[in-house]
DNA sequence: GCCAACGTTGGC
DNA sequence: GCCAACGTTGGC
């Protein structure tokens, strides 16, 4: 099982919207390195949910239900999409100026790359956010 | 609103 | 194949 960090602007689709529809499917990503991460992506993979430009937290945590397929969004044939479906919603967010401080996240993609909207995380960084936004 | 980071495009 | 110009993302 692996461990994956989403970005969506809460703006356009925010982690309530989410809640709301039950699941949705990843749609624009349009960057190849993102995309290889989409079709790294196995059933049942956790995947932390970020709001970026605005909120600028981890909000809750998502789990994989489908692996990648065509994006139904466009006919190009090179982009591809997963379903997800919301799994916990984080009792505190953890927001990214705390990823930031704490040392055991300094080496994060989200922070190393701050422009990539799919990212793989390690299970440490996983389980130390998950568990942050717990209260933990 | 600005700017850094970085991906993409196009001229050569 | 290199690299300058340009566009986009995202944090501040």
């Amino acid at each position: 099982m692996k461990y994956w960090l989403v970005k969506s602007e809460p703006v356009k689709y925010s982690w309530d919207d989410f809640l709301k529809d039950g699941w949705t499917y990843w749609d624009g990503v349009r960057n190849y390195q993102a995309r290889n991460n989409l079709q790294s992506m196995k059933k049942g993979d956790a995947v932390l949910y970020y709001h970026s430009n605005e909120g600028l937290e981890v909000a809750g945590v998502a789990e994989v239900i489908k692996e990648a397929y065509q994006d139904p969004t466009t006919d190009d044939e090179r982009w591809v999409v997963v379903d997800l479906r919301p799994k916990e919603s984080l009792k505190y967010p953890v927001p990214l100026s705390a990823i930031k401080k704490d040392k055991r996240l300094n080496d994060i993609a989200l922070i190393k790359q701050s422009r990539l909207s799919v990212m793989p995380v390690t299970k440490k960084e996983f389980q130390t956010i998950s568990s942050t936004g717990r209260g933990k």
